[in-house]
Order: structure tokens, then C-alpha cells, then sequence
DNA sequence: TCTGCGGTCTGTAGTAACTACAGAGTCAAG
DNA sequence: CTTGACTCTGTAGTTACTACAGACCGCAGA
């Protein structure tokens, strides 16, 4: 099976994968992304494999892993020697991180709502919001 | 009652409110602390009011409220005009992203799970993880 | 062929919310 | 009097982008 050449710009490979024109050019400037092949008059060309590593860029972010962790994985992808226990254990690491996020949001979320119950959108100026957050005694 | 001095350095305020020392210049710089009176020999002094600002700034933080928000709370207590309405429904609007926040993260969460528990760990550079993510058809 | 419009090129600056220096001055204990 | 800890200032770095300005390119229509 002959492989057909894409030859994107870069708005076009920003289309498909939904990533901002301007982050390409970004990604491209920390290394995440590689010097893409120039047209003559130095427009960027991209094609699969740019395209297929750009998408797996924004999938891990969406994700949630830092650039920096996905310059890991993209480092084990480019080393080819890279194991399953290797990804499997940096996927670890991050999702105990993003459980570590969901529960201080819902302990903020629990705060809140209790605020929020407590007050009776009175127009006063008295608001038991403020003066859990403002007095000293705290919240 | 007679209110007592505190006179606290910068870095004692810091130490009592457990806001990083550089931090207090930041707010007062972007205006959400005012500028303090000085020593004689140009040193930042604080008192109550500033302590309680401050700890305010801190915990509206520790709930996620960004800088902006932060700044629209205090505004309304500077103005000393504000209703409890208006506080009340800064905090809704904020719940409410919070909550967003949480579903967002659960997403991850789920999909992370999943991926990681398709991975048995294996010392072959096939990754269900990262097939997963690199692969066209995404996740 | 000219013109115009949109896309692309570069470098740089701005965003949020800090954090971390460098180099100078100050204060208090021993 | 010295030493070490603290504070002062301005500035630069962090993360992950996003948004310009001013110049160039490519293509369609008149």
C-alpha cells in the first residue's frame, strides 16, 4: 500500500488536529515537535507523521500530562526502546496526580456550597461568605 | 478595647499567614494589598488589617477563586456598599466552575483507568498506552 | 498584469500567579 | 565590631500558550 503525501500547512495540520495554529509553532520551538520540511519560499510542510505525533501531543494534554511528561512519553516513542512497564509507569504517577486534583476540588467545592447554602442573598451587607473569609476565625 | 500593634516585617507576616514571602510584594505590586507603611529605614510594616487581608486573599485562593475574582470580593468589602447578593453570586458562578473542574478531571480520570488497567506492565515495546494515544484512531 | 485578500513567515510581548535570583542596605546578637 | 539573618529593589524565569506587527507569498478575479 503506497502511502499518499499529505503536504499540510500549518493552518491546515491546526485544522485537523484542532491544535492552535500559534501552540504548533510553540511545540516545535521546545522540541515536542520537529523542524518540519520547508516549501522553496520556507512555508512549513507537514504530512503523517507530524500529524499523527501532533495528535498524540494534544491527546495526552487533553489528558492532562504536562508537556513535560509527554516529552517523556514522546522520548521512550523516539528511542523505540522504550517498554510498556516504562509508559505504563509514568501513567501511574499522572493519574494519581489528576485523583490528587479531583479530591482538593471537591474539598473546595464542599466549602463553597456550604458557604453558599449559609447565605440568604440578603441586601445587606451582611454576608456569611465574607465574614468566613474575612474574620479571623476562617473557614 | 484597646487594639494592640503588631508591627510585622514582611517576612513575619508571611510566616503567620503561610503566604510566600515573595508572594506579599506580588499582591502589593498588582494591588490586591496596599501599599504599607514603611520603617524608617524602608522596611514594610503590617498590622491587623493587613494580616486579615491578606488571610482573606489566601483562603479566597486556597478555594480556587483566581486573582481577578479574588479582587472583585475585596472590592466590594473596600466599597463597604456591597450586598450579600452580590458576594453570593460571585460564589455561585465560581461553584459552578469548580464543578466543571471535577467533571473534567473525572473524564481524564476514567479513560486514564482504563488505559493503564489495559497494560499488563510488559517488557515488550508494545504499548496499549500508548497505541492508544499515537494510533489515528485515538481513545 | 495588476490587485487584493488571505495565509504564512519572523521575532517579540503578553497572559496568570507566582517564584527566584543579584546586589545592596539594615538589624540584632555575641 | 562582626557576622548572619533579614529586607530592599528591579528583573528574569516558570508553564503553556496566545497575540500581535510588519514583511512576504500564492492564488483568484478584473
Amino acid at each position: 500500500m503506497i502511502e499518499k503525501t499529505l503536504n499540510l500547512t500549518r493552518g491546515a495540520l491546526a485544522k485537523k488536529t484542532g491544535v492552535n495554529i500559534e501552540t504548533i509553532r510553540y511545540y516545535e520551538k521546545i522540541g515536542v515537535m520537529p523542524d518540519p520540511v520547508r516549501s522553496g519560499s520556507g512555508y512549513r510542510v507537514y504530512d503523517e507523521p507530524d500529524l499523527k505525533r501532533l495528535s498524540f501531543i494534544r491527546k495526552c494534554r487533553e489528558l492532562g500530562f504536562s508537556l513535560n511528561e509527554v516529552r517523556g512519553l514522546l522520548g521512550l516513542v523516539d528511542g523505540g526502546d522504550y517498554t510498556c512497564a516504562e509508559v505504563h509507569d509514568i501513567s501511574i504517577v499522572h493519574l494519581s496526580e489528576v485523583r490528587q486534583k479531583i479530591r482538593h476540588l471537591e474539598k473546595m467545592e464542599r466549602t463553597l456550597k456550604k458557604m453558599v447554602s449559609q447565605c440568604d442573598r440578603g441586601l445587606v451587607p451582611e454576608c456569611p461568605i465574607i465574614d468566613a473569609l474575612y474574620t479571623s476565625s476562617g473557614f
